[in-house]
DNA sequence: TCCTAATCTGGAATGATTCCGAAATGAATA
DNA sequence: TATTCATTTCGGAATCATTCCAGATTAGGA
């Protein structure tokens, strides 16, 4: 496992000699407390609202950058329109479900070998990404009725 | 293979009742001549333009986006502010340089199955995406001074 | 306690994408 | 060929996450 914790993250921060202000600190709480939400800016900003006297939108998305910068978590460009960081460091899919918009991380057994592609194609794998877009078991569970006449999302059906 | 051809696009929005207005041929056209680059919606418009009296932005994202729900290309969110289209269908990797923003398809030799994906989680998958950054042969190429010093996105080092 | 670079902040700016009502037009039909 | 109308197009405003900015604040070493 290679998962986020509070002492983690301030470890870091104190190593790379970033300021433990109380926005960050904040910041680092709502972030370890709710990793396994794959949270948005705006959840961010509202957990670490109420563990601190002030804090702005701003802050928490310049934070989340730096962060995510410093490798301390890592930045999903998703959703068109609500990006995400996830604390879960270890490879991974994330299964995101087309109905709740919950995501599961799903560990990968056995994985496409960057080597390999450096070796055909001299491309150089830095970082990777995978998603499986479907419909989780809670969702699945829902009486028919509920699920028919449902959009996935605009565009990509 | 199964990538899109201007026959195979037009006989499918014939089949699906779709009218052919020039509008959609003209995308039709950027979409085949630039499948390989993963064009996003400005530079199919800019294409469009070139090959009919008169397009608009607002028809080109009204056309990828019925396209892509009708399943005649594929829909990537991406990129944060710049999403991307593909005529690829075939399951595969993109491997993204983060240096020079190209995208090269990498076929996927073994995959994880879905089947063990919903034996184990109940998840169903109904749609998936991998992509792999790092940098494309042509960027390690040049010299290094180049490459130095750029930061490859604001966020997510 | 002082000092200063690092941070924080609110508001304005950005930019892709969506929304909307009205005008235009494929293409089926008479 | 003319008629008809659901589909499509259009432009411009609206949306909304994210970024930018310049000034105010502050953590933490000296």
């Amino acid at each position: 496992m290679n998962m986020i914790t509070k002492e983690g993250l301030i470890g870091q921060l104190r190593e790379k000699g970033l300021k433990l202000t109380p926005q960050r600190l904040a910041i680092v709480d709502a972030l370890v407390e709710n990793r396994h939400l794959h949270p948005g800016a705006r959840l961010i900003y509202a957990e670490a609202a109420k563990r601190t006297k002030t804090v702005s939108l701003s802050t928490v998305y310049a934070t989340l950058g730096e962060f995510a910068q410093q490798g301390l978590i890592k930045f999903l460009e998703f959703d068109r329109m609500d990006n995400r960081y996830e604390g879960n460091l270890e490879e991974h899919i994330n299964l995101v479900c087309r109905r709740c918009g919950k995501i599961i991380d799903y560990h990968i057994p056995t994985s496409i070998e960057p080597k390999d592609i450096a070796r055909e194609l001299g491309f150089v794998v830095t970082d990777a990404r995978m998603e499986y877009y479907g419909y989780c078991r809670d969702c699945l569970a829902q009486p028919k009725e509920v699920m028919a006449g449902e959009q996935t999302r605009d565009q990509d059906g």
